[in-house]
DNA sequence: TGTCAGTACTGTACCGTCTAGTTCCCCCAG
DNA sequence: CTGGGGGAACTAGACGGTACAGTACTGACA
């Protein structure tokens, strides 16, 4: 899966310069000058690779929208055995926050919005390849603990939803429009993460393992 | 208060025109050559009551941002009487929700977001005076409602963020990354309001109300 | 021989300034 | 109450300087 010709080695090595760039300066705001520069490549190989900027701009939001692969192999793996819902629980919270709040991720989060008007397609593609496809991982773990009989809940999908709302809109929202790195220690997101869960099991969990 | 001097109705003129157009195509991508001509106004009016671009941007942010008014008294109205808990929450929610749902100030968070890096007070102040204020009436109010026992809570803040977040998540979410208008129709709205409202009561109402 | 770095170039867009002529508003003389 | 100056505010558009997307050309190097 590793493409190792040069020409794959020049792409990649203008893809990881170039993302920098877009994240700074936003879309209109990035030079290709700078690109190139930050590559070590000249312009007209830039354009040999991408037949113009906006091209280059879709590639790398979807080269990133791939990871979210992770993501999800870290919910089933979490819920999945029997252990104590309420630690699982806190430990899944915790995962998911730290996963979210990586500043790379949160930048490109603001890209990605910041340009869903002029790029109807990028928006869609991430919501849909990164949001709902986590989403629907949580949904299904949920669906199976429902079965199993420790939540109840008739809408596996709403109790999913309901968990990454409780955890995330406070935290996301202060990092997205307070730019700064250090908004939280790892204290911190240890702490939300257990009110999440918390809360999500005093709404969520069966009488008899409340 | 009102002022109908030549010099402020120019002002707004101006001020009503800029908002699209940086709404459209961000701040960089914003021409002023526009704005005057959207305004039906000459560049010099322009640069007379707006020192430069900057300063003309960071005026139509912190203008919208005193509108947050509204929701706090909405708050404490749809919260002061004695009414049905279930009932007032579900309004509220419902109030939330369709308040922030408004296409124009969705448009407006994408554009703070994605220059809040590039002007930190403009997210600051933002943040400051919009979001935290409104959740720190919701604390208040949630104080009240816990002191005369209708809900039980430590923490109203914990509580008053974890309202929100149930109720705002997926909808915003939705909305930031696909930027359609007709999302959701009223009877979505109501559903989520309703879905959130009850989800809060579970976890945060007193045993004997529930 | 073909690929790439370096760089010059073209065409366009835009910020902020400037000039010159025009319109509107307010105040006061009659 | 009225009407007409005075001066600020305004219009229209050109302009300098800068930046950038994308193309074209040259020379090195493998």
């Amino acid at each position: 899966m590793e493409e190792n010709g040069r020409t794959a080695r020049k792409r990649a090595q203008i893809l990881e310069a170039a993302r920098p760039v877009f994240l700074r300066n936003g879309y209109v705001g990035a030079s290709m000058d700078e690109v190139a520069a930050l590559a070590s490549v000249s312009k007209q190989t830039v354009y040999k690779h991408f037949t113009d900027k906006e091209q280059l701009f879709t590639s790398i939001i979807m080269d990133t929208t791939a990871q979210v692969e992770g993501l999800t192999k870290m919910i089933t793996a979490t819920l999945d055995d029997d252990g104590d819902l309420a630690e699982d629980l806190r430990a899944l919270a915790r995962g998911f926050l730290g996963a979210i709040m990586e500043p790379e991720l949160l930048r490109l989060r603001r890209l990605v919005m910041a340009e869903a008007e002029r790029f109807p397609d990028l928006g869609r593609t991430w919501y849909e390849q990164g949001f709902e496809r986590s989403l629907k991982t949580l949904t299904t773990a949920f669906g199976r603990l429902a079965e199993r009989g420790v939540l109840r809940l008739d809408d596996p999908e709403l109790a999913a939803e309901h968990f990454v709302g409780l955890l995330l809109w406070i935290p996301v929202n202060k990092a997205m429009f307070r730019g700064g790195n250090d908004l939280y220690a790892e204290a911190d997101l240890d702490r939300l993460a257990e009110a999440a869960a918390r809360a999500f099991l005093r709404a969520y969990a069966s009488p008899d393992t409340a």
